[in-house]
DNA sequence: ATTGGTTAGTCC
DNA sequence: GACTAACCAATT
């Protein structure tokens, strides 16, 4: 009799995989994609089965034996199994890690995959035919369960069968001959994904019904779309509709969403539309209500899964649909550990699934419009505002030779008074939340720095404090400066906080709303406050990108930008993207209902060609512009990069280790693959840590591939692999 | 001698 | 990452 080994992922940050022995009592063996307790050093883990094989791949004299089967039955569906191994090794992260990711904490911690009463006791096919006359007839307990088991094809639950005089050591027996098995089946028709409407669907305009006719005619096959719609033309009204479709063949959808974008409004605009159990994931929700969810999701109860990030990883018993929602957004890409996209993951996920998936943003990600110009996506394209809003008017106001009265020009604050004398509401945006960004003193010159960032502390006023936003750390501002002993101390340059006192003062009888992280950190802050905003009528808004995204305000007729020249030359090669998508995204708050919308930015620059660009010729024609200059720069989507980070207390390791892995990738090859740095990071200190970069990028994937995959493994090996923090960033989204 | 702190190596 | 054996240095 010979051995046999299971190769098992195990939570461990080291990149293989580890093999065990097989021991005599599992019989039959896990099958691949089940879960195993083995002894692993002094501790016990639990890992997954990536195969049974014949032979080890290690000293057979070091191999310990595996201690106990979890699951008799995958707990990943084989298409998301097959996700998992292809990201490791996509993302050069550890297979183990990779499965800790995308499972549920209580799953990893040994929790019965099946909730009570879901498991079902069937025959195996090998049961359905094996001979009642045979070997069997000896065992006239093992006979008559099987023949029970044979009239109940679609299997039947514990309580039932010991209701019949069937106990759980016959069954055992069963399952050990391979007769029978215990499953987690998919719920009987009565709990199924329920396909019936709540409410009737709204009536599309003809470019919705063309996009939902082209999806629901792709059901059942792989096909990417990118569903490029403006702000208020009825994307999601085109997701229902596919969804409606997807629902009444007996099929699931996943719609991923953006952190921010996960709102109580968002969930129940699905729950008003549908009658189907809807699953939700996200980071808000505790382990056992994401336990819940995946396993409603898993058995095909829940006909919607709605969730962020992670939730790309939720298995599905029959996938029909996947839909991305601002599929743009940064929040799909995960900045630690596992670094995936799971925008680019749900595209392989559908690819694997035989599913269409659609991509929906008003302002697609540059990478996504390549695709669909390259034929690889279906463009379905929503030009028309719904219900016949109107599309909002851009101004420029010159920033230049103007008085400002603590960031506000005249002309603002006119149109500001004006707005709200007719009973709207005006939004001010400004992407910088505290008081002021710099204390300066006013006699030396000397201003507040981080201990442990090379980086200001904003100054925030309610309470005082000093707060560094790169690392958390706080403190009370100086009395006094620290240099000169003068009590001359200024705060310098705007925040949210600033922007309300301003405005308060000049606007003492209009109700005024700040939004952004601090000022809805409370629970349900954010809830309170767009509610006091729907039943106010004049009022002004003041917030962050918290305000820009998801959130409907009918009332807003004008949008005030008040400086994105920030964001205008910032070092990321994405920088003018992002802060086009930004603009694009704070203006479509306005003049969504029946009112028209006026958008106002302050800037400095007003004849820069992107910010012109954009607001004459909107988005496509400025996403031409800036993907003919990452073609020159063989950036993405025109090129592709891997960003290998190191960062150390002691300033000299990260660059030292950066250029041992410059050293050892030149014996690599692939010289068509550029090497940029180890240059210090754009922050070089961050939380105590010097922090150095390498950059690789290549016009072709292939030979960047090859290389990182044959780096990585060097790079492990390298001395000072354990002295410093390092990763490999396969696609970063920025390059800080 | 004992304790505490760092380091290098293993984990199948 | 978790764990440990080995080492060194300061503390009793």
């Amino acid at each position: 009799m010979t051995r046999r080994y299971l190769q098992l992922a195990l939570p461990s940050p080291l990149r293989q995989t580890f093999d065990y022995i097989l021991p005599a009592k599992m019989d039959p063996p896990p099958p691949v994609g089940a879960r195993v307790r083995v002894p692993f050093g002094k501790q016990s883990l639990l890992g997954i089965v990536l195969a049974v094989n014949e032979q080890a791949s290690f000293d057979e004299a070091k191999l310990r034996p595996a201690d106990e089967a979890i699951d008799n039955e995958p707990v990943l569906p084989d298409s998301l199994f097959r996700l998992l191994r292809w990201a490791a090794n996509y993302y050069q992260h550890p297979v183990g890690e990779v499965f800790d990711t995308a499972l549920p904490v209580l799953l990893r911690q040994g929790e019965p995959l099946a909730a009570p009463g879901e498991t079902r006791w069937q025959a195996t096919r090998l049961g359905q035919l094996y001979p009642l006359d045979g070997t069997i007839k000896r065992a006239p307990r093992q006979l008559a369960a099987l023949v029970t088991l044979r009239e109940h094809p679609q299997g039947m639950i514990p309580p039932l069968l010991s209701g019949l005089g069937i106990d759980r050591p016959t069954l055992l027996a069963l399952e050990k001959k391979g007769l029978a098995e215990c499953v987690t089946q998919p719920p009987p028709a009565s709990e199924q994904a329920n396909a019936s409407l709540r409410e009737p669907p709204l009536s599309l305009s003809n470019e919705q019904q063309k996009a939902v006719s082209a999806v629901i005619d792709h059901l059942g096959h792989f096909q990417p779309f990118l569903l490029f719609g403006t702000t208020g033309s009825g994307k999601t009204e085109v997701y229902l509709q596919a969804i409606a479709a997807t629902l009444a063949r007996g099929e699931q959808a996943l719609v991923l969403v953006p952190e921010i974008g996960l709102t109580p409004q968002t969930v129940a605009r699905f729950r008003a539309r549908f009658q189907t159990e809807i699953a939700v994931l996200h980071s808000g929700r505790n382990e056992r209500e994401r336990m819940d969810a995946w396993r409603a999701a898993r058995s095909g109860r829940a006909g919607i899964v709605i969730g962020t990030r992670s939730a790309v990883f939720t298995p599905l018993a029959r996938p029909g649909l996947l839909i991305v929602d601002e599929e743009h957004d940064l929040s799909f890409k995960q900045h630690e550990g596992f670094r995936y996209h799971a925008r680019d993951l749900a595209v392989r996920r559908a690819q694997l699934e035989g599913i269409p998936i659609v991509l929906g943003s008003a302002t697609p990600a540059l990478e996504s419009l390549a695709n669909a110009t390259a034929g690889r996506y279906e463009l379905l394209r929503l030009r028309e505002r719904a219900a016949g809003a109107q599309e909002p008017v851009f101004k420029l106001i010159d920033l230049r030779h103007q008085p400002t009265r603590e960031g506000f020009t005249d002309s603002l604050l006119k149109a500001m008074a004006a707005t709200l004398k007719k009973d709207e509401q005006v939004l001010v945006f400004l992407n910088r939340r505290g008081y002021a960004p710099v204390l300066l003193c006013h006699d030396c010159g000397w201003h507040a720095q981080c201990r442990r960032c090379d980086a200001r502390p904003t100054l925030h006023r309610n309470p005082v404090r000093l707060h560094c936003h790169h690392c958390g750390a706080e403190g009370p501002p100086p009395r006094a400066c620290p240099s000169c002993g003068s009590t001359d101390l200024r705060p310098i340059g705007l925040g949210t906080e600033r922007v309300e006192d301003l405005l308060r003062v000049q606007f003492p009888d209009v109700p005024l709303f700040r939004v952004d992280r601090d000022s809805t950190r409370r629970k349900d802050a954010l809830t309170n406050l767009t509610t006091a905003i729907h039943d106010s009528k004049a009022a002004i808004l003041v917030g962050t990108q918290m305000l820009a995204k998801g959130h409907h305000f009918p009332r807003v007729t004008l949008v005030a930008l008040l400086d994105m020249d920030g964001g205008l030359f910032g070092a990321d090669f994405r920088a003018s993207e992002h802060t086009a998508q930004l603009i694009l995204q704070v203006a479509g708050r306005a003049g969504r209902a029946e009112r028209p919308g006026l958008v106002l930015l302050q800037t400095h620059q007003p004849e820069h060609p992107l910010i012109h660009e954009l607001i004459t010729q909107g988005y496509p024609t400025f996403a031409e512009r800036a993907l003919a200059e990452r073609r020159l720069l063989s950036f993405p989507p025109h090129g592709f990069l891997v960003l290998i980070r190191a960062e150390a207390t002691q300033a000299e390791l990260p660059a030292a280790f950066l250029q041992a892995i410059m050293d050892a990738a030149e014996s690599l090859g692939h010289p068509e693959v550029q090497r940029w740095g180890p240059v210090p990071a754009p922050m070089e200190r961050r939380a105590g840590r010097f922090r150095a970069h390498l950059l690789l990028q290549c016009p072709q994937r292939a030979p960047l591939r090859e290389l990182v995959t044959a780096l990585v493994p060097l790079i492990e090996s390298l001395p000072g692999a354990r002295k410093v923090r390092w990763s490999v960033d396969v696609d970063p989204q920025d390059l800080s």
